[in-house]
Order: C-alpha cells, then structure tokens, then sequence
DNA sequence: CGTCACGTTGAAGCCTCTCAAAACAGGTGG
DNA sequence: CCACCTGTTTTGAGAGGCTTCAACGTGACG
C-alpha cells in the first residue's frame, strides 16, 4: 500500500463517496472511526417523531464517528462528494499517537458542541443564521489566509432544511433571515448555494456570543 | 473503601472544596484537569453581557476541566460541597492508562452534548424539565440500584435559576413547569431542594426524546 | 424584626412556528 | 427546446409559547 505520511498510512486508503450518501446510520454497530479528507460530511440525530438535529458539518481533517460503547448515535451523510479515511477502533488502541490526536480532537469537538449549544439556546434566530455563515467563513480562513474587509465568499452546499435542523429553526425562518441579512447589506446571495459576506465584522456582531473574562 | 485503586493514585489526592466555591475560572490557562469524588460540580459559560450557559453538572466519577488549547473555555463552581481530584495535563501524557479512560470519557461527553442540545432545541419546556428530571434520576440510579414504580427522591442542590440557565429557559418558566409537573401528579415537592418523581414512565413520556432506529 | 436573595404567580408582548400558496430549480420525456 | 412534474425556496398571515416586567410570598441571617 503507498504512504505519503504516517498518519495517512494507518487511516487506511480514501474513499471517496458521491453526494447525499448514507456512511453509517444511527443504530449501527461501530466498529471504525472517520476522518474527512474532502469535501463535507454531516452527522445527525433523528427522533422516532422524524424530528432531527444536524450535530455538526464536518470538513478536511475532522473526524466523525466516535462513539462511546459501541454503538453509533448519529448518523452520517455526505452532503458533497466527499473522501473519507477510516479505521477501526481495534487498531486504534494500538496507536498512541492517533490516539493522543483524537483525544486533542475530541476535547475541541466537545467545546465546538457546547459553543453550538450557547448559540441554540441564547441567540435570536438572525444571530444563529449569521453565527452559521461566520463559523463557514472562519472554517475557510483555516486553510486559505483571508484578508479582513475583503468579501468572503462561502459555499452553502447543504439545503435550507439542513441548515435549520443544525440551528434548531424552521427552514422558513432560515430562509426569511437570510434575506433579512442580504437587505442589511451583510451578505450577498447571488445563488442558493453560495453567499459572499461583504461586511464580515458587522455579521460577526450580529451573530453576538463574544465571552466574557 | 479507602482511595487504594490505580486511578485514585495517580490522581492525587481529594481536595474538599465548600458549596459555591470557584474551582477555575473562565479564561484561566488549563493546567490540570479534575474528577468529582463526591458532591456536585457545575461548569459554565458567561457571555460579556452576563448570559450564562450552564454545561454540565458533573457528579461522582466525572471529569471536567478538558481543554484543548491550554485555556479553560468555561468556569467551575461547586454547586454542594464537593471532593475534587486533579491531575496535570503533562503528567497525563504520561499515563496510557487514563489517557485512555479520558478518551472514552471525552466520546461520551459529546454524546451527552449533543443530547441536551437535542432537547433544548426540540423539545417544549415542559419536556425539558421532565428531562432534567429523568437525568437526575437515572443518574443516581446507576449508583443505587433503583425499583420500577417506586418513587425516586432526587436533590435539586442547585437554584432555579441554574436550572433555567442549564435548560435555556427562564428561572420563571422552569418554575411553572414544576409546578404543572407536580398538578398532573407526576412528581412531588416536598421543599425547594427536593423533587419526588412518583410516576417515573409518566415523567420520561413527557419528555420525548425516544431516539429512531 | 428588617433585609435580601430566591421562588412563585400574573399579565402583556414578542419571536418563532405552523399552515398555506406562490416562485423557482432540476430532471425527464415528448 | 419546451412542457411537465417534483421537490425546494421564498413569502405571507395567523397562532402559540416563552420571555419580560412586575408584584407578592418565603426562608435565611444579621
């Protein structure tokens, strides 16, 4: 098998999957975990009512799929075609250095999940829509430098549903926010897809939830 | 029993701390993280406007004070009287043994995340209440061993008001939702402090959340 | 006994959801 | 290329639930 790095050669080959497929379902026995390498992933929860909560878009380098006995309690779809590593848990505990990184990975994942939270339950539903399009944009400023006043343009690959169920609104409040945000001359919505924030500080603001101390 | 076991040993020693004291702030550098021994621990956010999002209450056997970046991203306080252990981050580096607890730990804290931000964002307040409830319960039935159709006394050591800010509600809403928990016969309140559950399937009906598939 | 923090209860207002319909996009077959 | 169909997005109107503001009750402590 070919090896470009030590972290890449334990996690296994890429697979790359097509748009909206199905990686594992809620329920599953779990017996790998994930680790995005392109494109973008979703896990979700779903109630027996069909009710759902979209936990978290995952993108280039993070992982999914942990579970803690065994037993996956989201699911996970890839909203792009997207690659993705794996390996199982058995191998995992043989590799400490994988091991060190998930830890640091998971302690991350537990304070994003948390700052979700803080978003979900103190926010108005405008500042959970311009916290969503910040957080894409921050996400993109990760791998590419980006220069400040400069517009960013983020890709919205998810539908509005999507987007609702991670926030905890109706996709006609999503939709009716987004509007709101463009005719404040925040963000510009040239296509569904895409939205090109114009004025990132006043989004920022209006997305609220800066810490205290 | 005595602290004999291999866990206790490299965690140190207990320290008591008294009810309401602060164990580390928000913002602090991350030098050690903790494990509750006895009592109850609370973690939490503050926003710069003096919103609060309460994170956790930990009890016997939790460990809080993970931090990903060397900064605490919330504040602890002891909600009773509470027996904390502690260890440096460097010295866990060094101690597979944990570090793996820790791992395991840390899968079942997002887990447990990402459930209440389930019911904060789909369910009605009442239901978040009926939950808050059955966490209680379930919590001290995995000490005690706990009898179906029994009654189940649980502590409510903490305020209303720490209830609503766990809940994302108002301290006034959670009250009424008490009280429409107690009218329907579902639960008793002796005294502030205390919640008889008396109709303990009743009570989880009411809170929804029965995971699909 | 007074004070102060907390808890409960009541009334009004606002925000988001729900229901409903129209505009729109993507895909298929004629 | 167009007509059509299906699913998504947008926009509108009404209803409901939680918050906010306010007052009152209660218990702890000086």
């Amino acid at each position: 098998m070919p090896l470009s790095s030590h972290a890449d050669s334990i996690l296994g080959a890429v697979r790359v999957y097509p748009d909206k497929t199905p990686i594992y379902h809620q329920g599953d026995t779990a017996m790998r975990i994930f680790r995005v390498n392109s494109g973008v992933v979703m896990t979700f929860r779903l109630l027996e009512d069909s009710r759902r909560q979209i936990t978290g878009f995952c993108t280039e380098g993070e992982f999914f799929g942990l579970s803690p006995d065994g037993e996956y309690k989201d699911g996970a779809v890839t909203v792009t075609s997207a690659g993705v590593q794996s390996i199982s848990i058995a191998a995992l505990e043989s590799d400490p250095v994988l091991s060190a990184k998930l830890l640091a990975h998971s302690w991350r994942k537990v304070e994003d999940t948390q700052s979700l939270m803080m978003t979900l339950t103190k926010t108005s539903s405008e500042a959970r829509v311009a916290a969503f399009l910040v957080m894409l944009a921050e996400r993109r400023g990760r791998r590419d430098g980006h220069e400040d006043s400069a517009p960013i343009q983020v890709g919205l690959p998810m539908s509005r549903l999507d987007i609702a169920d991670y926030l905890g609104l109706s996709r006609e409040t999503v939709s009716r926010r987004l509007t709101d945000l463009q005719e404040l001359g925040l963000i510009d919505l040239p296509d569904i897809h895409t939205a090109c924030i114009t004025q990132f500080d006043g989004l920022r603001r209006r997305a609220g939830l800066m810490a205290a101390a």
